[in-house]
DNA sequence: GCCCGTCTCCCCCGTGCGGTGGAGGCGGAT
DNA sequence: ATCCGCCTCCACCGCACGGGGGAGACGGGC
């Protein structure tokens, strides 16, 4: 007996995209695409329908983007396929959140024929997962970039950061005072400066600032 | 001529582990096992050493983690291997920060032996990055629990949740107000909801707890 | 039927906060 | 000797915020 092939359903609000990966796809032995979405609530219904092995999604589709899609998937399903999700990564920082949402993988929409086929034999066989050079660029701009995370940080100076961190840990300017030991005109001074800096309206965005640049991190 | 091997320095505390890790990868045609290294310091300075094209790191070793070493890799090399993280995954949070760090992938260490072999060779000729059934458990995890992330988000409301999300942005009442078409009062009432379910004293501790929690996540 | 949770909105009141515009001291750089 | 950056602190003001009360409407559950 043959071996059963693995069953693909495209999920992409392009044409084309879809038409180029049916292409490439379907000439794979063992590759089968049973079926194409072109929004995300498309996706859901004809993934309910052909209950297939492995699912490429795109990210930003109409109605329902490919995250919710994936989520919705993954919950209603008792079996629910291997979803890799799809993306042009531009500025996407849905890597972390498709990853929350239960993907199975990533797949770079510029990657190359032989490892689009690799990628998703690969995830249809075992669970091992696919990643590109999504991650690799979404994490460079994490890493590399360490030496220079807030652009403003360099920019605040000793006692600025300092209070800045305290703020980040939802203290009161009061509380601050007491805690690095100066008076409270000198902390709204301090403060004052760093929403200056940081361009923050008040100590909500200015702590928002802080997470968001790296300045300091959750857990 | 022949194709040049793949290069491979193995970090982990546990010599069984590094010498399993050798035994499967030196019996591959096309890898080399060059280095080995029981710490995250050691990790490092072997790399530096030997200039391998990837690098498998345990994440938990003495005196520097697997993490900080991949940061201490990418951050200092020129042309940085590729470093595909390995982990016993038990109830290891490690992926994001890996990711963060630069990783390029990760490993069961419980995987298939041609689950390794086949996740070497991807990670070292492409720039694609390979993914365990880690994430798989982890995403899990993290999606179906998605209940269940932050303790207190499974009381907050619809309406709290959202009112949450966008105090996370750093919006004041009125601009929440109307971004989601209700009027100030409104706000405030679902503001002093959230503040009373989090434990915060304000918004800023709100919003603290919001990514402390990981209920929103830095970019 | 009733209750309870949710969403909607109102009043009053105190205050922490942020904005403005200062002042003095201290150290390094020029 | 002078200037500048940083740290320290002050007074005044307006307001968004948070606390403490409530109230009406809608829906589902008992």
């Amino acid at each position: 007996m043959t071996v059963r092939p693995v069953r693909i359903v495209l999920a992409d609000d392009e044409r084309m995209v879809r038409t180029a990966l049916r292409v490439i796809l379907d000439a794979e032995p063992g590759l089968e695409v049973v079926g194409e979405a072109a929004t995300g609530a498309e996706a859901v219904s004809v993934v309910r329908s052909f209950l297939p092995d492995v699912v490429l999604m795109d990210v930003r589709m109409p109605e329902i983007d490919g995250i919710r899609a994936t989520e919705q998937i993954l919950s209603t399903l008792a079996e629910p396929p291997r979803i890799v999700v799809v993306t042009t990564f531009e500025n996407d920082s849905y890597v972390y959140d498709a990853l929350r949402a239960g993907a199975a993988g990533f797949l770079l929409k510029r990657a190359a024929a032989e490892d689009l086929v690799q990628a998703v034999r690969l995830v249809a066989r075992s669970d091992s997962l696919l990643f590109p050079a999504a991650v690799r660029e979404l994490a460079a701009l994490h890493s590399t970039q360490k030496p220079a995370p807030p652009p403003w940080a360099a920019k605040l100076t000793g006692r600025e950061a300092e209070v800045l961190r305290q703020m980040a840990r939802g203290l009161t300017n009061a509380e601050i005072a007491a805690r690095i030991g100066v008076g409270p005109a000198t902390v709204k001074s301090h403060v004052a400066a760093v929403l200056a800096k940081t361009g923050a309206r008040d100590r909500t965005q200015a702590v928002i600032a802080a997470y968001e640049s790296g300045f300091i991190r959750p857990k």
